[in-house]
DNA sequence: GCCTACATGTAAATAGTTACATGATTGA
DNA sequence: TCAATCATGTAACTATTTACATGTAGGC
């Protein structure tokens, strides 16, 4: 998963350690802390296993005033042919929480066909996950305190927007538009793809269907 | 955490491991599935350190057709002690994402001053979260491609909606309300909170404000 | 002179999962 | 009789964090 990460990052610009990681916090592991303990360790790996390769820029370089000699990695031949085919599967592992951010961060990379079965399996996951809240917050709902209540009505909340947020990416998948993002006056960018999850999103009695799309069974 | 999980329940009601896995699984975990590999271990810890017993049913109380003797765990006086310790603590560690749930479903047990403590702690986080992200967004906007685009920006929007769910708790907290659910006609439960909570996200032009509830540092 | 940010790494500990092993009871 | 659910547990493995160790360079 983190080297799946690392790969992606890579294939698109040469970095080094320090870099990758700061870039791995923010683009992937929605926003959690990733450790210099887990990143290096890592880099090891992929490099003994000739994925990447570091390289120490030369001394007559390093311009003046230039900070300790990092080690930029990049992708090597296998490296990229091994992205590829990790870009190209799309089972169950794909969109369980740990790695649908992740995987849908190297969307750029992935092909159509791939990101539309992402999607509907995201989908289909989180609609499970709603018909066992719902059912459970209907049995049980006088067992429970007024705070756990609050938090699974809040936490179905949540999910029930993504899964409104999935649609509207699934119908632009569909017909072929990318998220592209359109810069209005005041500079605040909004996806395409939102303006459709925001117009469902508002509509009354728009219940959020559990199999309206079915997504395929591994 | 997991044990901290584990007595919050006990203390409600004596349990065994099946049952106990299941109810940890909804309640708190965020709906993720917690495997026995991970329970009966941590069932055998607390046991060892005196702070729960298991005992199994007498043959006799066995009514027919009872399943497998299943083993009841119920806190002892340490572990009800245990937990009122830890349940009055409120540090950095009880507002993370990891652990944040656990003690917000757990608030029935927890007095309100910590409850307000750790909502506010929780608050301050999602803020500093908000404007590390909003800042890479400006930077680096254009560096990204449209998915990771639109990756940031939902995330972005969910954390803003969390930081007004919590607003709408800590009034509620300061009032003096617990999030009382008050049932509709058409059966659906609109608990208290969320009314204000849905008001402030309706309002146009009411910013997510970062200092706004300032959260005490530790 | 000291603090912060940059930069790379290791060892130990933590927290968990997966796969396995066992067995009882219920309902189709 | 066979599958599903209930019920408890272990051993091996995986992933990740924390704490440590080292050193550079820029700004106050």
């Amino acid at each position: 998963m983190l080297e799946t990460a690392i790969l992606g990052l890579l294939h698109e610009t040469p970095l080094h350690g320090y870099e990758l990681r700061k870039r791995l916090n923010l683009v992937l592991g929605s926003f959690r802390a990733l450790s210099y303990g887990s990143l290096y360790p890592a880099l090891r790996v992929l490099t003994e296993r000739g994925l990447i390769v570091g390289t120490t820029p030369a001394v007559d370089d390093r311009v003046v005033g230039t900070r300790r000699a990092r080690i930029v990695y990049e992708l090597t031949a296998e490296g990229k042919e091994h992205l590829q085919r990790t870009l190209a599967s799309a089972g169950p592992a794909t969109w369980e929480d740990e790695s649908f951010d992740m995987r849908f961060a190297l969307f750029a990379q992935t092909d159509a066909e791939t990101r539309l079965r992402i999607l509907e399996g995201r989908r289909t996951r989180l609609a499970e996950r709603l018909e066992l809240v719902r059912a459970s917050l209907t049995r049980t709902r006088e067992r429970m305190d007024a705070y756990t209540l609050e938090l699974q009505r809040h936490g179905l909340e949540q999910v029930e927007r993504e899964v409104r947020w999935l649609d509207g990416l699934i119908d632009a998948e569909r017909a072929g538009t990318s998220p592209t993002t359109t810069t209005d006056a005041d500079g605040v960018r909004r996806p395409a793809a939102d303006h459709r999850a925001g117009i469902r999103a508002d509509a009354e009695g728009d219940d959020v269907a559990v199999a309206h799309h079915p997504g395929k069974k591994e």
